[in-house]
This record gives C-alpha cells, structure tokens and sequence, in this order.
DNA sequence: GCTCGTAAAATTGTATCCAAAAAGGGTGTC
DNA sequence: GACACCCTTTTTGGATACAATTTTACGAGC
C-alpha cells in the first residue's frame, strides 16, 4: 500500500501513543520528530493536527501538541458514553432483525469463548483468540446497527492509550466467563429481536468492563495485546 | 482575539459549510480557496484536514477534499446517538443532582420560552431567542453531566449542515410548545432526581426533534437562524 | 536574594518552492 | 466514429525558507 507519508506518520503516531510508548503530558516537538520519522515537519504536522482532533493529542496555539491524560475518570466517563452507543446499536440490530449467515457466524465466534472456558483456565493463546473475537462481536453488532454516527463514536472513545478493548486482555477467568455470558445473552436478545433486552444487556456488559478496567489500572494490572504493541520502533530517547 | 491563521480559516470554513454556503458534494481547490481567503495555502490545509476530521469533509488521498452530503438517514442517525448521549447526560445530572443557583438559572431559562409561548402565536424576535435559550439548556445539561465524552460526542453530532439545533428555528407553534413542555419536564425530573425519567424524557426530546426536522428538510420548511448566516463573505463564485 | 525586564535561543506558524499524482486534451489507431 | 495512448496542464503532497511567538537566560534594579 502506497498512503501518503501524512497517513503512515499518523498512524505510527497513533499506535506508539496508544501503546503508551510516548508518555502522557509528554511534548512533541516538531523537528525532532520529523526527523526521528524521516518525514518533513508538513505531513507531521498535519498528522498532529488529525491526532489532535482525535482526542489523543492536545494542541495549543503557539505552544505545540502534548499526549493527552486519561485518568480513571476518563476512563470510566468514556466506557459510559460508549456503553449508551453500543446499546443503541444492539437495541437497532434487534429491532432491525439479523439474517442468518451473520447470526452463524456470531455463534461461531462465541463457541472460541466457550471452547477458552470449557478448559476451566485461561490459556495464553486462547486469550489472544477471545480478545479478538471479542472487537468482531462487538464490530459486528455495531456495523449491523448500519448508524455510522454510532461507529464514528464509539471509535473515538476507543482512543485511549490502554483503555481499548482492542488491546486489553482479560486475565481473570471469572471475569472473562461472565463478560462471555454476556455475549450470549445479548445475541439470545437479539435473535429474538427483543432491543429493550439488547439495550440494557449491552450497556451493562460495557460499563463493567470500564469499571473493571479501571479497577485493572488502579491496581497496575494491565497486559496489552503482544501483536499491538509490538513492530513499533522507538522515537523518544 | 489574535488567534492563528488555521483556526480563522477553519471556524470561517465551518460556518460557511454549516450554512450550506458551499454546498455537498462540491470539491474544495487549496489554492483557489487559499487565495479567497487571504492566506497560503498551508493553513488552509490545516483548517481543510481540521474539518475532514469533524467530518464535515471528505478526504481522497491525492484527490483533494469534498464537502460531505448529508441525508435523510444521516441526520435521523445523528440524533438517535445523540439522543442516548444526552439521555446519559441528563440521567447522570439526575443522579447527582443540581445545585440552586443552576436550577434557577435554568428554570429562569424555561420562563423566556413560556412567556413567548403564552402570546398564542410565534414571535420572530422571540423565537431567536427560544433557539438561544434552547442550546444554553442543552448545554448546561451536557456541561453539568462532566463527561467529556459527551461534550465531545455530543458536539460532533451537531457538525450537520442544517441539522443543528444551534441553527434551526422551530416554526411551528404547536412542535415548539410541545417541545418546550419537555424542557419543563426534564428539569423537574433533574429536580426531583429521577435519572430514568430524565434520561427516557431527554431521549424522546431529541429524537423527536430529529424527526421533525428530518421531515421540515424534505418539505424544504428550514429557516437558519439570522446571526449564524450572517456575517460572512462569499467564497466561491 | 528575589523580581522584573529585556534580549537571545528555541519552537511553532506561515509562505513559498519543488515533486508527484491526477485530470484534461489531443492525436493516432482500429 | 470510438477507444486507447501519450503529453500537457492542473492540483495536491511534501520540503524548505522565513516570520512570529514563546521560552529561556542573563543582568539590572530593588
């Protein structure tokens, strides 16, 4: 894929910040990022400026861009924002109705979770597997609510350096089987076209795992995905 | 203010595209454009990816920036997410609760909308400053909920060229007077903390509004407010 | 010793210039 | 006459140069 360099700069940009390789309240200076990246300063620039308005980046005039902080509030405030989205997308897809190939296919995704389970502990490999079977549960329902505000918003409250569900692995077997019986109640709710269900299912099974990330965090048990963090090379010394 | 070339540019250019000054669809030209606004062309890039990222534009890699079109489903869509997020918003104030001085200010709000609504007819005077009154209550629900998530979300959903309440007058006695019963009884649901009644009550509001407005678009019923369309020069010839 | 002011250095914002890609036009061939 | 190809023009992306603002350092004054 040939991008521009703006797009590839912003991307890196965003993995390293979102991997929390460049550290929060740290300040971006121009130059020597540009030349850390091999870039000019204008697409690093103008890749700032699209971090900035993602929300991971703060701009002020004259004064640069600084990694934004995200304390336990944050956190919390974005998985509660996020939680009424995917309810809303649950609560559309249930009254919408699901066709069959998709609900197949979701209840294949939801067999990963409970072959993991069936074992009775957690296995290394098959939590890497649950964790990405968990963004397609959720992906899924979200791109079936066919709401592209829904998407655009639940997306940014994804950006927050190790607060994504994309990066963060579930370690606590109890807690994995409950937020898995979670999944499967809410596409029970969904296949019987049931949204007030699909509603509060969602956002209940959203707002615990914030609650239970930032739990997670407070207590410095965090493990990011080893296929996010990884291919990363370093731009601060 | 002295503030820096790109934020000039990118407020002049939202304000300009919110007031369908330029219109859907229509391809932006950096120089042309750089030239009508009294500035190179590297701010107004700036301001352009600004905007794409607002989502008011559209970005083609080599191919330029587009305006964003805006139907029907999209400003419905809009409005349901934002609709959950401002039920989540009223719900959290809810459950806070609200401090006097805020409850007075607001119920001094309501009061404009009354005294406008108790004439029997609309006002042109009165219904500019029912729309005023309308997003400082918006708001301050929003801004009292401390989620800056919500704020954020909230905001974005408004980027809608015609589809925002800071824009759109309500011409309809009987639509603004049930509209206005609303206001009332969300805040009395905020007084008497009541979280599920203010979140359903600010829900319906909202999605209310987006349908009607949705509907006002189709039979080409949208008057902009004065002070908004105002006060900016042409751009495109 | 501390504060304030001023000047130098560093950093960001803007303008201009060059390169690369896309759009447009014309000619040739089938 | 229609389509394809190539060349020119236009437009966008990126690099560099310059201007403006901020930060920092130093010294005078209290």
């Amino acid at each position: 894929m040939s991008a521009t360099s703006t797009e590839e700069v912003t991307n890196i940009l965003r993995e390293h910040i979102m991997c929390g390789q460049i550290h929060p309240g740290e300040r971006l200076q121009q130059e020597r990022l540009a030349r850390a990246l091999g870039v000019s300063r204008t697409p690093l620039r103008t890749a700032l400026a699209n971090l900035a308005n993602e929300g991971l980046l703060q701009y002020e005039a004259n004064r640069g861009y600084t990694v934004r902080a995200f304390d336990r509030k944050d956190i919390i405030d974005g998985y509660a924002a996020r939680a009424v989205l995917e309810g809303l997308a649950a609560s559309s897809v249930a009254t919408a109705g699901i066709d069959f190939s998709t609900l197949e296919k979701m209840e294949r995704w939801l067999d990963i979770g409970d072959t993991a389970l069936a074992k009775g502990k957690l296995d290394p490999k098959d939590i890497d597997a649950y964790r990405r079977m968990n963004v397609c549960f959720h992906d899924e329902i979200i791109a079936r609510a066919d709401n592209r505000w829904i998407s655009e918003l639940v997306r940014q409250t994804q950006l927050i350096p190790f607060a994504s569900n994309r990066m963060i692995v579930w370690q606590d077997f109890d807690i994995m089987y409950r937020t898995h019986d979670d999944h499967h109640r809410i596409l029970e709710a969904l296949k019987r076209r049931d949204p007030i269900r699909a509603d509060y299912l969602m956002r209940e099974h959203v707002n615990f795992a914030g609650e239970y990330l930032a739990q997670c965090i407070e207590t410095g048990r965090i493990i990011t995905a080893p296929d996010v963090s990884a291919s990363t090379t370093e731009l601060v010394q």
